[in-house]
DNA sequence: ACATATTTCTGCGTTTTCGCAGAAAAGTAT
DNA sequence: ATACTTTTCTGCGAAAACGCAGAAATATGT
């Protein structure tokens, strides 16, 4: 094992603001600063596997990851894309193994929090507990509302939600025009549940209208609003 | 207003063994009991609407309900089918307004809590909280499962889970093969992410396979394990 | 810079799904 | 039972999406 070293981040120096381990108790933060294990994973490994036991769950320190689940025939889906200071395996959360798995998009530092030291912190802390129930709410939302978005759209419309959807996950702080150099053609068609080809089509549709710029795998956003307003009917209070 | 009267039941003499009030001490038992809001609606009527602002959640004493969002072409979606013990109202939780609305199937009793009593009982009450979280990571799943599998499956197996869902959630206890009597061709394509005519078709087809019995609207299955195999490729561990 | 491997693009025929419209069946009221 | 309303069924043409295969473009390694 030659991976590169870090000493273990304190969770009350961590930059992550929005980190939900930063609502526990100061006490509670250092116990789990110590009791937590903090992990890099390299670009393109798992950092956990489909239907692997559930053992604890991850917070983003640092990278990006994409949560995917694949079918007998082989064929992913991207569920969810997860960045800074996001969760990762609270899907497989109170089961017994994870309905998905997650793949480090570029080199990824999480903290991971196992099952007792989990169950102990929700015990002690009303304020963590309850923001990763909020949080949960929040996401079941999204999901409700996406699948009730895709049931209705078409592929080009699905494949303009899918652009739009990770540049927000990737980029969220306003550099939305941003490339997003790591996601393949069948990435894109495996987030808005379709096939690379027809990707192919309605990117290239998209560039005859001048809406994004694309340079081989690097595709930036250039027109973000006529995006938005293409899709608006479905998605009104959506980004 | 002529509603029919019922004293407040007692949440410690409630029939429904599985609701989470449950989960709460014996005094905060009798505390919910007593400040909880007991309310019947009638079959048909909605009871609460979509968009409208969240107050707090709704617990099913006795009935059946559909959760339903629809788009601006009136276009309506069946998100889910809730009964018995069921809470309703969860996914507005933490948020301004219900992104969806339901509506009660038959004469429904629910128990509306508020959002302040329900948040001292969260407090109060790790127990509670904690089981209403796993209750959301579940839904949370069983929602993305879905997502996928509807991405996927064709139009036939779409109904064929959206029949066997019904089932599911409407006669939990054996009687698998009641006929899903209050259920419209339309309101299986909410269900199914299609339409009533391809509805029709379907029905037509699992007719000549003998793998449902249709007298008018009444419904029923006659071969549940083909329909479940049927579609088992992508939902080995469903139902 | 060159050769090779991989990814992306696009034309075309096939399949799936949709939507309309009229017929048939079932439900409802008098 | 009869008349009327509503729902369901089904045939058909249109539209959307798919999948294959070869061409083009891009990335990778020496």
């Amino acid at each position: 094992m030659n991976r590169p070293k870090r000493v273990t981040t304190q969770c009350c120096e961590c930059k992550n603001a929005s980190c939900f381990i930063k609502q526990c108790s100061p006490e509670y933060i250092a116990l789990i600063s110590e009791k937590k294990n903090q992990i890099r994973i390299n670009r393109g490994q798992y950092i956990f596997r489909e239907n692997s036991p559930v053992f604890g769950i991850y917070f983003i320190q640092e990278g990006r990851a994409k949560v995917v689940s694949s079918n007998i025939d082989g064929k992913e889906q991207i569920v969810r894309l997860a960045g800074d200071g996001h969760i990762l395996g609270h899907r497989g959360y109170g089961g017994e193994t994870h309905p998905v798995g997650a793949v480090a998009q570029n080199d990824v530092w999480v903290c991971f929090l196992d099952n007792t030291l989990l169950y102990e912190a929700f015990k002690a802390n009303f304020e963590f507990l309850y923001s990763i129930m909020m949080f949960y709410s929040q996401e079941l939302r999204k999901s409700e509302q996406r699948a009730q978005y895709f049931a209705q759209m078409t592929v080009e419309e699905r494949v303009i939600f899918a652009l739009l959807y990770i540049t927000e996950s990737y980029a969220p702080e306003k550099q939305v025009d941003l490339p997003l150099i790591t996601l393949s053609r069948q990435e894109i068609a495996d987030i808005a549940a379709t096939n690379a080809d027809q990707v192919s089509r309605v990117l290239t549709f998209l560039k005859t209208k001048e809406m994004i710029r694309v340079q081989g795998k690097k595709i930036s956003i250039a027109d973000h609003e006529g995006m938005k307003k293409s899709i608006a009917r479905y998605t009104a209070a959506y980004f």
